[in-house]
RNA sequence: GGGCCGUUAGCUCAGCGGUAGAGCGGCCGCCUUACACGCGGUAGGUCGUAGGUUCGAAUCCUACACGGCCCACCA
């Protein structure tokens, strides 16, 4: 027997370790159907997982439990990421804190203690996925840096390479002085921080006025090479070409006219500071402007900048030149200034642009083949108002900078030779003009231009996206033609959040497209951010992070799993609510339970089920639960087939709750009490059929109980699985359809509601039993409520229920209308009438307000001549019924005297 | 500056062309022998605003307001 509540812990212990060895999400190429596959989005290995991921893998493994359950086999491939930049700096603070850095380390002991690192981090968060209960294909763990993905990232480097889509180039890019390293255009965030504007006049070199510029970085001025003004700009006309003097440096620059200068902006003038802006860099190039680099990659000024500001940092350089521009008389106003600025996506600092030497891809052609896929349908964002913003990010995508300044990553595949670029290829690698580089992994054995044998290899390592690019193929082992990759790939499905849709989802589309000929997975599900219960966005500063192994140990897996699942509407954000849980920790019990209540009814293990069941003996309810149990089943499976696994979570609460618990066990009961053991043998073979088949599609939300339940329930069900997924999906057929038994279902559940609401209004006590007559109806509804007076007796606790022809009120009774009948309780001392006359006024009320607005529809010509037969129909039978309503509210008041 | 999404009961959200729903919270009453992680009842919305389409709109269209997100080189 079950215990009284559920247990998650032990239950959960017993199906991981079940599941582990069962070898159920396991699938071995080339044998049967192709399988359902899905490549799991890969955690960095940076510490333990969070509730997004919890949330990201729950989708996926309901994905993956309901393709086995329907009958496919799945593979979902787990692993995961090394995370360049966040898991270097993960392991630069632990330096840190032992007084220790990277560089006192050294590469190769620097690399070994994060090789440690990951190792321990890796076992953590498999941990955490099992425990979660996702049916991953443990065989067939992968890493990102492993050797089989190191052989898909040199593979996928030298194709790039020999189609010239990968090239070193001079380039302005986003440099992180913290990490150290140069970043993608995508990896900067740009956020609103407060600021300044500053006014600063560039006195001419004649002597006359010259010009005033402004500016939100003072301390770039020390490497301004020009002023810039709109030609068009009359304020300026003749300026251009007269030569200014640059304050503090004393150096002469240019004016120059250029069109990119917009002259309603602050004065008009704008400074230029090609080595440090962007925009700048450009103007520069048109103008022929040279570069001045006045900060350093470590973010602190250069010897260029002057004596008195080398080695000042950006910020104390910036209080400086203000300073000085002040007390030189140079600085002519300041206001704030609130912008945007660019922040390093992993540490938050503001990126600081800068010219080097980096590697690039050149997205452009690799672009296009995934253009062309979204739009003829080969690959489909769900939900589908993804594909706008994502077609368009592709259609103005820029080349993508794969060169990372760090050490913790696939090291770029090229090596230089010493004696053809000297020895500062060693040292000054990033100042080194076109370095004519060597594609090799292991390094070649001689210069085939100089015939020299010193090599030294590009100390750059690549972006990890580069490797997350290839991930839906280097997992299986691309490029070699293994079996794998020619059974399993392209992937079926693959789950993420929106906000890695560029950095990674695109990046598979164009590589897989690029490298393999094909969509490496044709559908996507986008889903949203689980935050904070005020939809804040969840942060270790904010101290609003929730830990999913907390929330588990406390309400179980599936609890977790199913307060995500369900609030997981195709693209939204997740509030996320510790009530929410204790909701669906209570559906669990609830679950638990009404198992354990039909439990209880089963006497001897035999195979119940709609199969073995006298259909000639179902009575109304039998006919009810059957066919709404079978519309559940099309609505679960309806939504589960588009991806929206929220809706069908859904609809199964609501059907084993409201429906299988509230009503039909109730209704069970009458049967199950009794001693007519073949009507009991119906009720059991409804209710194993109906509770095995919810089990069975709650199965991949709540993997864990109901596993448990199914193993409890399986012996009377004639079933000998040793697991759920392997039951298949419930089906019914549409013989089992029944209009007949919903239409009468709905008179009983009404009558009964308006006699309980009438007890609870009046004061009834619960346990009291009272009699009821009723009066009135059409002949059919009173059949049946005559028919099925005993559910009327159990379900509203009645002692009795007659019908009086004459429609004689018994004295002292109060009344419900219900089914286009009167019911007539007598309460002798027991109703106080002017509350009743209370009740009656306000049912009386929201009768007449329903038969003012239905009359008003039907009476509508325009309504009876356009709306279709069956809704005039429809309203009509409607206001009828409100009308009968009011009749007998109303008559029966006056019964009462007001 | 573009684009996307949202605005529905106190809170968090479903519904997306036929007289407004859930969970939580509130209130009233119940330990009715599966479940107090429960049961019954009940209060509470002119579905952001203004127009339009339609016999009929929370649901479709157009503006606007207010949130949020994404993209974009404005000092």
């Amino acid at each position: 027997m079950l215990e009284k509540a559920y247990a998650h812990q032990s239950v959960e212990e017993k199906w991981t370790s079940f599941w582990r060895a069962s070898g159920l999400f396991h699938a071995e190429p080339g044998v049967g159907e192709k399988p359902f596959v899905v490549v799991i989005p890969p955690p960095n290995v940076t510490g333990a997982l969070h509730v997004g991921h919890g949330l990201d893998n729950t989708l996926q493994d309901v994905f993956v439990r309901y393709q086995r359950l329907s009958g496919r086999p799945v593979c979902w491939v787990p692993g995961t990421d090394h995370g360049g930049i966040a898991t270097q700096s993960v392991m630069e603070r632990q330096l840190k804190a032992e007084k220790l850095n990277r560089h006192l380390l050294g590469r190769e002991k620097f690399l070994s203690r994060m090789q440690a690192w990951t190792k321990q981090c890796k076992s953590t968060i498999l941990g955490q996925l099992e425990r979660l209960g996702c049916g991953l294909d443990w065989s067939r763990e992968s890493f990102t840096m492993d050797e089989d993905r190191a052989e898909s990232v040199h593979e996928a480097f030298k194709i790039l390479w020999e189609k010239g889509l990968v090239y070193r180039g001079e380039r302005m890019v986003n440099w992180c002085v913290h990490c150290g390293t140069a970043l993608s255009d995508i990896e900067v965030e740009f956020e609103e921080r407060k600021g300044h504007l500053w006014h600063i006049h560039y006195p001419s070199a004649d002597g006359s006025r010259g010009a005033v510029v402004a500016t939100t970085r003072p301390e770039t001025m020390l490497g301004d090479t020009a002023v810039a003004v709109n030609p068009k700009d009359a304020r300026y006309k003749g300026l251009a070409g007269k030569t200014l003097r640059l304050p503090l440096a004393g150096r002469e620059i240019k004016v120059v006219g250029d069109e990119y200068v917009d002259s309603d902006f602050g004065t008009g003038a704008l400074k230029v500071t090609p080595a440090h802006d962007p925009n700048d860099f450009e103007i520069a190039k048109r103008h022929g402007l040279s570069l001045v680099t006045v900060i350093s990659p470590d973010g602190r000024m250069t010897a260029a900048a002057g004596a008195a500001y080398e080695g000042l940092s950006r910020e104390a350089a910036r209080d400086k030149v203000v300073e000085d521009l002040k007390s030189a008389g140079f600085l002519e106003g300041v206001k704030d200034y609130p912008h945007s600025v660019g922040v390093c996506y992993r540490c938050g600092q503001a990126i600081e642009p800068l010219v080097s030497w980096q590697w690039f891809v050149r997205m452009e052609e690799l672009a296009k083949p995934a253009i062309l896929a979204v739009d003829s349908g080969r690959f489909r964002l769900h939900p589908e108002s993804w594909t706008k913003p994502y077609r368009e990010w592709l259609s103005g995508i820029r080349d993508w900078c794969i060169s990372r300044q760090i050490w913790w990553g696939h090291r770029i595949p090229v090596w230089y030779c010493v004696k053809c670029h000297g020895e500062r290829i060693k040292t000054d690698f990033h100042q080194v003009a076109d370095a004519r580089g060597v594609l090799s992994v292991e390094g070649p054995s001689s210069c085939g231009v100089c015939g020299g044998s010193e090599f030294v290899q590009d100390p750059d390592v690549l972006d990890t996206w580069f490797s997350s690019a290839l991930w839906p193929f280097s997992v299986f082992r691309w490029p070699g033609r293994t079996p794998e990759l020619k059974f399993f790939y392209p992937t079926s499905l693959l789950v993420t959040g929106y906000e890695i849709l560029h950095l990674w989802v695109a990046r598979m589309q164009m590589m897989g497209l690029c490298l393999t000929g094909q969509v490496p997975f044709p559908d996507c599900v986008i889903h949203g951010i689980v935050r904070d219960r005020h939809g804040k966005k969840m942060s270790k500063s904010l101290g609003n992070v929730v830990d999913p192994l907390v929330m588990m140990d406390k309400y179980g897996t599936d609890a977790l799993r199913f307060s995500l699942l369900i609030q997981a509407h195709p693209g939204r954000d997740i509030p996320f609510d510790e009530a929410s849980i204790t909701g669906s920790r209570n559906f669990a019990n609830k679950l638990w339970n009404s198992t354990r209540f039909v439990l209880m009814n089963l006497p001897e293990a035999k195979a119940y089920g709609v199969a073995s069941l006298d259909r000639g003996r179902l009575e109304l309810c039998d006919r009810w639960i059957l066919d709404e149990y079978r519309e559940t089943i099309a609505r679960a499976r309806k939504s589960l087939d588009a991806y929206e696994p929220a809706a069908a979570a859904d609809a199964l609460y609501g059907f084993l709750w409201d429906k299988f618990c509230d009503w039909y066990l109730e209704l069970a009961k009458i049967r199950l009490q009794g001693a007519d053991e073949p009507a009991k043998d119906v009720v059991r073979g409804v209710m194993v059929e109906v509770l095995g088949g919810t089990l069975r599609l709650l199965h991949p939300f709540m993997p864990f109980i109901t596993e448990e339940l199914y193993a409890a329930l399986k012996p009377f069900a004639g079933r000998q699985e040793a697991s759920v997924v392997e039951a298949g999906l419930p089906e019914l057929g549409s013989s089992w359809a029944d209009e007949n038994a919903r239409r009468d279902m709905a008179v009983v559940m009404e009558t009964v509601s308006a006699l309980r609401s009438l007890r609870a209004q009046l004061n009834v006590p619960p346990g009291l039993k009272i009699r009821a007559v009723s009066a009135g109806g059409a002949a059919a509804t009173r059949e049946l409520l005559s028919r099925r007076a005993d559910y009327l007796q159990t379900l509203a606790r009645l002692s009795e229920i007659s019908h009086s022809e004459e429609g004689i009120r018994p004295p002292q009774s109060a009344t419900a209308v219900a089914a286009g009948m009167s019911f007539f309780v007598p309460l002798q001392g027991v109703i106080d009438f002017d509350q009743e006359r209370v009740r009656l006024k306000k049912e009386i009320a929201k009768a007449e307000s329903d038969v003012s607005k239905l009359s008003a529809k039907i009476e509508n010509k325009d309504f009876l001549a356009r709306a279709p037969q069956s809704e005039v129909e429809s309203a009509r039978s409607q206001y009828d019924a409100a009308r009968e309503r009011q009749g007998r509210l109303k008559e029966t008041l006056l019964l009462l005297g007001s």
